[in-house]
DNA sequence: AACATCTTTAACGCGTCCTTAACGCCTCGC
DNA sequence: GCGAGGCGTTAAGGACGCGTTAAAGATGTT
């Protein structure tokens, strides 16, 4: 038995089956899923190293799942669904989806594409919590707290953090995070990032009006500094 | 205007016409091939950040012209091809393509999963640094360290040490540099430079009176020297 | 349909960064 | 040795971006 592991959701019961079947023949490990709630709570339970998704979900539908998926994990996602049309395969893929197939599909090629999607995994084992001095931020649970009391994050929120938190002491252009929160097409359009910032310092930050964890780089973008820094 | 490369490989002209015009609205930078051999040699002369390519080519088949690309890249490769037979497809995953579309095949959906594969390449990029005995400079982070400490640089020093680290050594007319830096209608006017020079020096050189990496041709422009060089 | 929550928009004060000008120094040519 | 032009340096002005607030618009819920 390999050692990757594979979540598979669906809300139909023979699809689970046939793929649970087939992956499990090429061995991987595989968990299953049939709803969305249930496929959150899975994937910060076992840590899955690729996501077979189904759009059509009960409880939460696959693109809510895959999008608050995307504000704390990169872990490979493959779309699969009836829908066939270009504005549903091009929001999921807008939304973070690394492929999209639409049923009814080969098996043979779903495990190719599955095979692509595993060869070029990175290992960047990013952690769904980040802890600094002054809060906490858990992305698999969705909880936020300061000094701990519970903070209450927006969605929008949720994305915008997890973006500059991703990528800790990065200089991140506020072109890039426009387009990885709102989607490629708005890349510029700065002002709404900058009321969000300012709700988002006030939730977390101690001194909201000098930020030692979100920085502003006046002109370029912002950044995020996991242990407060110099100052 | 993005510096994203892409190279679209195809043999008919129509479609790699209409390709090109698509992705140059979104201010990709396209190359063209029309066969294999031609492809290779662009894809080792414009070093392209991603690769479009159909299957049924003249001199070299796209399997053959990925084959040998994956000997030495792993530039993302989306295939497109009038063969929709599933050993198609799963032979193409399998050389390493990392995506399979079939003709015809909508615009749009292209476009999202030219964005898709694009997206993943950001995490793998090495980062950019640029060291000196007596500095660091690291694009990808947008950090610059002077004997550990962090320096701020604005918006414009940022460019303007970009452009003369990127061509470390070698003699940057101001004119050229202006250009680049303000746009291309700003191609005199030099006393811009010299302030902003200053702020550098004092930012990065450790005798900025006497500079020994951002060094002055009197009369022509300026040139970075990553070692320091002799005085 | 009314309410609550979240997002977007607009307006204003403030701080940073870019520009501009002035001045001294150095180098080179006469 | 003298003058001119280019460069480095400094300081002050203004333009622009950012933070902040408040309110309108959008969305979902009861």
């Amino acid at each position: 038995m390999s050692d990757v592991r594979i979540l598979v959701v669906d809300d139909e019961v023979q699809i689970l089956r046939a793929l649970k079947t087939n992956l499990e023949a090429r061995e991987y490990a595989v968990s299953t899923a049939s709803d969305g709630e249930e496929a959150l709570r899975l994937i910060a339970d076992v840590n899955p190293d690729l996501l077979i998704l189904d759009l059509g979900l009960p409880k939460k539908s696959g693109l809510d799942v895959l999008r608050s998926l995307r504000t704390w994990s990169d872990i490979p996602v493959i779309i699969v669904s009836a829908r066939n049309g270009d504005p549903d395969k091009i929001a999921a893929l807008d939304e973070g989806a690394d492929d999209y197939l639409t049923k009814p599909f080969s098996i043979g090629e779903l495990m190719a594409r599955v095979r692509a999607a595993l060869r070029r995994r990175v290992q960047t084992e990013q952690s769904a919590i980040v802890v600094t001095p002054d809060f906490e931020v858990d992305f698999s649970k969705g909880v936020a707290t300061r000094r701990g009391e519970v903070v209450h994050l927006t969605p929008l929120e949720w994305k915008i953090v997890g973006v500059l938190v991703h990528s800790e002491g990065r200089l991140v252009t506020q072109r890039s995070l426009l387009s990885e929160v709102w989607g490629p097409h708005y890349d510029n359009e700065s002002g709404y990032l900058r009321v969000h910032m300012t709700h988002i310092r006030r939730k977390l930050e101690p001194e909201p009006a000098r930020p030692r964890y979100f920085r502003t780089e006046p002109g370029i973008g912002y950044r995020f500094i996991a242990d407060g820094g110099p100052r």
